[in-house]
DNA sequence: TGGTATAACATGGTATTTTATGGGAATCAA
DNA sequence: TTGATTCCCATAAAATACCATGTTATACCA
């Protein structure tokens, strides 16, 4: 509730945290609050496709894909072929999907099998995005990116000794 | 008191001092009131992780993880590997922290285990950011901060000598 | 300068509101 | 009808706002 209120008066709107909620029989699962409350705030709505590189599905503001969709139109130079490429396939499988009075989206059947989610959905907050994974995959891509992190930074490495 | 009309004329917004408050069996902790003074000021808030580097939790307010997601955004296309991987780990571990109207905040129990705090935790000012330890892990973490200054500033030791 | 009145703060406790989630009725399409 | 989707209600748990108190720090005055 407080949130709402600073949220309406400012403009940071980042996903954020890692939730894990259920998806129930019916395929029902709750939006993060969080994420609803941004949501609202912009009048938007929710965008979910099929990750093109990870197991899990992606989200995001319908507003976010209005800009990407600009910048292509307005730069030829910016976006490579590969990434027009990319955009088409996104595009081509991204859904809109609203919540309910109680805040739960229904998600379909291609996308929970393309992220292997069967009883539980792990929200994951990436700032203007989201992913939506399965416990287990989950699990193994944030071990995978937690040592990556090490590899790639020694200097991090050595402060931290 | 003193505190908050200098930052309200002056824009100097940084964290610093070190207190320790004690965290109740709801895991509660008083943010330093000085804290408190800056993200009134900038009318944002409180977003803590867990350190990537060390056993403490890292603190910092929502606008220099905005301003992180917008640099992110600018500086790599919509598509790229390295945006993936690092917005997963930094905005999926990130929470949001509202304080009351007391001046608490509520940390969580993934924050608190990753830096072994119990009944008391130590706000250590750094600036722009903030840490949160447990008493004795600052206590050995400050010892080594200024074992290693004097091992790389020999004329500080002569001085102090 | 010293002493006292005042305000701010940390902290314990409690009440209220959100939120997640299960289930049922209503709506719609095949 | 059947199967699925949307809407609404109910509830338990968790998060949040609010109240009260002792203590400390600050401001004020003699």
């Amino acid at each position: 509730m407080c949130t709402r209120k600073i949220l309406t008066m400012r403009k940071s709107f980042l996903f954020l945290d890692t939730v894990a909620n259920k998806v129930d029989a019916k395929g029902r699962v709750s939006l993060p609050a969080d994420y609803r409350a941004i949501v609202k705030e912009l009048s938007t709505e929710i965008v979910c496709y099929r990750s093109l590189t990870a197991p899990c599905i992606e989200g995001c503001t319908e507003d976010l894909l209005e800009k990407l969709a600009t910048d292509i139109e307005n730069s030829t130079d910016f976006f490579s072929e590969t990434q027009d490429d990319l955009t088409n396939l996104i595009f081509g499988d991204a859904k809109r999907f609203s919540f309910d009075s109680t805040g739960r989206i229904m998600l379909t059947e291609k996308l929970l099998k393309h992220a292997d989610i069967t009883d539980t959905a792990v929200f994951v907050g990436k700032g203007r995005k989201f992913q939506i994974w399965s416990e287990a995959n989950w699990a193994a891509e944030e071990a995978r990116l937690r040592e990556k992190i090490k590899l790639n930074r020694p200097s991090l490495k050595e402060e931290s000794k």
